[in-house]
DNA sequence: CATAAACCCTATAATACTTATCGAAATTAT
DNA sequence: ATAATTTCGATAAGTATTATAGGGTTTATG
């Protein structure tokens, strides 16, 4: 019942991305220096979101990541499943009914858990999510002027 | 993002152990049997749901499990936390704030899903689901009489 | 009191998954 | 040509989960 450290270095990622995003692709040496994220890591993790279509790759001198969808469309959702895989927090949820017993009234609770997890995590986007990142910074720059 | 098998073979367990919640403690050979759980590790799982105040045990002749707690006033939520500890999808809901990062809008998006997971997980009662068990055998019973 | 039925406990094996690293190859702007 | 990048596959290292083993303790019962 954990969400991957993939994952949440891959929502972090995305968000120093979203906040720098120009016409200039990024380089994942940026983003992980920033970020505190194995660079060879984070690699494979981009790479994975650019086969989920969330990213564009350009490779070569002043190459990089930058996003394919808008980061205001690209939920936290999509990231994790792309990287982890669907969201389910127990396996009969995701198709064939539970293999052990016929009778299985316990399934319900899983598939319910699993749609309330859908919903909070599609809720926040990365845009959002860069927004508000944005806001904090400069509150708690404020912090030290007043 | 997975809900152990130690929680999904408990919830599984105590909905059995309800049902047959009698005068007698119910030897958990038998639970593992009906279940098609492994005889000891249901011990184990058994025996942590006994820590946790949830069930009560009787050695011997004539021992085996059974409810401290009411079946209706268990939630699965019990259950998992007792087996897999606390909910959270990601470390820094936890306790101290995510320490990579001073600022950190992400952790918002874990703790909403935290949130939404305990509600969901501590809705569902092992009574309910031990009535509900109950009557999905009748209908499909019925299915053959009629 | 002897016995068998049960739980109790600790250790550890087996497996799987997650996280991280390595190194060489391909691409591309300059 | 060169240096900055991504790309890819392999694999190491670490950790967690699942399962098994074996001996110990309690207790109803005859």
């Amino acid at each position: 019942m954990n969400i991957s450290a993939k994952s949440k270095y891959a929502v972090r990622a995305l968000v120093e991305l979203a906040q720098r995003n120009g016409d200039q692709p990024v380089p994942i040496a940026d983003i992980s220096s920033r970020k505190e994220i194995p660079l060879q890591f984070l690699e494979q993790l981009f790479s994975s979101l650019r086969k989920a279509g969330i990213l564009n790759s350009h490779r070569g001198v002043r190459g990089g990541f930058s996003f394919k969808m808008m980061p205001e469309d690209v939920s936290v959702l999509d990231v994790v499943e792309a990287l982890d895989g669907t969201v389910a927090p127990a396996s009969c949820t995701i198709g064939a009914p539970c293999d052990k017993q016929e009778t299985c009234s316990v399934q319900d609770v899983w598939v319910d858990a699993k749609s309330s997890l859908e919903a909070v995590l599609s809720e926040a986007t990365i845009g959002d999510l860069a927004q508000k990142e944005s806001l904090m910074k400069n509150s708690t720059k404020e912090m030290y002027y007043i």
